[in-house]
DNA sequence: TGATTGTGTGTATTTTGGACACTAAGGCAA
DNA sequence: TTGCCTTAGTGTCCAAAATACACACAATCA
């Protein structure tokens, strides 16, 4: 805080990772760049920070301007400052990342911005400026957020089975869990709340709904207890 | 990146969150304000960022330039951008933790910088702009990392007995750790290496000094293994 | 030389994590 | 209507890890 304000100063940016679900993969939503540099192809929704708005603030409008997603979990992952970062000038960018439910957003998204589209996580296109680098943190971020913390239901309907928690889980974690110890923890935690009702027009035994409950969530938390999965 | 460059910035700015650790209290390093706003004040060292440097560099300069601290353990805490945060303009810092070996730095920060102090965590002073709270984000974040990172060998001296490791984890997470269990679990992480010597000048039996094996650390997290306490 | 202080060590118990396979329910098609 | 297909739902045993707990040893000092 020595200096004077005459100083020439970066340009600050914010940048989303938004992950979402649907039944066959974890996805991500990514725009596709309208002008020069990295013109046609495709990057993280993001843009300048403004000054009369948080950055917190700055990102969920930016999301919903070239998105049109609103009232997604969104949480700050990473400052990212390297001088190259942008061709242009210089440019820091404060990365969020953000979890949305695939089958209530996805044709919003779809119709709001003509040129958002979402890939799977797997096979994503070359994005532009620094933003694989990104993904890559808020990859990592994720997996290890979501092994002590009840993050993902995010990622799901109000109303889910056990079985699609499970999945999720095993998207995020790259890796196959086991039916009965997966419930039994999950069900130990008591941050579920059994709706009472079941699965509708499916070809089998219909599974209960479970919702996550909240209320219950924030009283344990409080209580300092700890969710490791 | 919508926008094109005239746009109003914010200030950008960098700040540290130093700990330190001595015989009896977890520290924290403060430097004193010269000027307004908050002049007289305690603050965290910190300051503006230039074009030509990265956040981590310009995190490094600012604690160099005012506390005379050089290669320490240096982290990315969390950006903070509250519209107030300073009552000239609009600033966001991008605030830094690092741990330091009181030891070792202390003469060092008292005579390099004039007006920089060490506090005890536990008795701070009131202090400018918002930097009680990134002090609160960060001491939350090192006792979280501490659990799963062996991390906190940098408060220590190179040389270390198992009984000062345990005072160290004991001040970070504030409560006491049974030493039979701590000994066991520590060495058992297999990152400890026994130099062969041991305490002088003491006036009881004299310890045994281990230093931490970065080496056979960087092996392990290779291999994903864990390094829960 | 014995008082003081911190070092160093092992076992028994409890808790947690992980492996593992069958029956139940519902829709569908022959 | 019956059998088939698909997913739901459930419990036990074993291994590993976490925790609780107490005493003898070494070095210095008075």
């Amino acid at each position: 805080m020595a200096h004077s304000y005459e100083y020439p100063r970066p340009a600050l940016t914010v940048d989303c990772v938004v992950f979402g679900l649907d039944d066959s993969d974890l996805k991500l939503l990514l725009i596709r760049r309208g002008r020069e540099p990295f013109a046609g192809q495709w990057a993280l929704p993001g843009g300048f920070v403004h000054l009369d708005e948080t950055l917190d603030n700055a990102a969920r409008r930016e999301l919903h301007e070239e998105t049109g997603l609103a009232k997604v979990f969104l949480e700050q992952l990473y400052t990212f400052g390297e001088l190259d970062r942008d061709p242009r000038e210089r440019v820091v960018t404060v990365a969020y990342y953000a979890l949305v439910n695939l089958g209530e957003h996805k044709a919003k998204a779809a119709t709001d911005a003509s040129e958002a589209a979402w890939f799977s996580l797997s096979k994503l296109p070359k994005l532009a400026f620094d933003h694989a680098e990104i993904v890559r943190v808020a990859k990592q971020r994720l997996q290890g957020k979501v092994r002590y913390v009840p993050i993902g239901f995010e990622l799901l309907p109000q109303k889910f089975t056990l079985t699609q928690l499970q999945r999720m889980y095993e998207k995020i974690l790259g890796r196959e869990l086991d039916k009965r110890n997966f419930r039994k923890k999950v069900l130990a935690m008591g941050v579920l709340h059994d709706t009472g009702t079941t699965q509708k027009d499916v070809a089998h035994r219909a599974a209960r709904l479970y919702q996550f409950d909240e209320a219950a969530y924030k009283r344990m938390v409080k209580a300092g207890i700890n969710f490791e999965l």
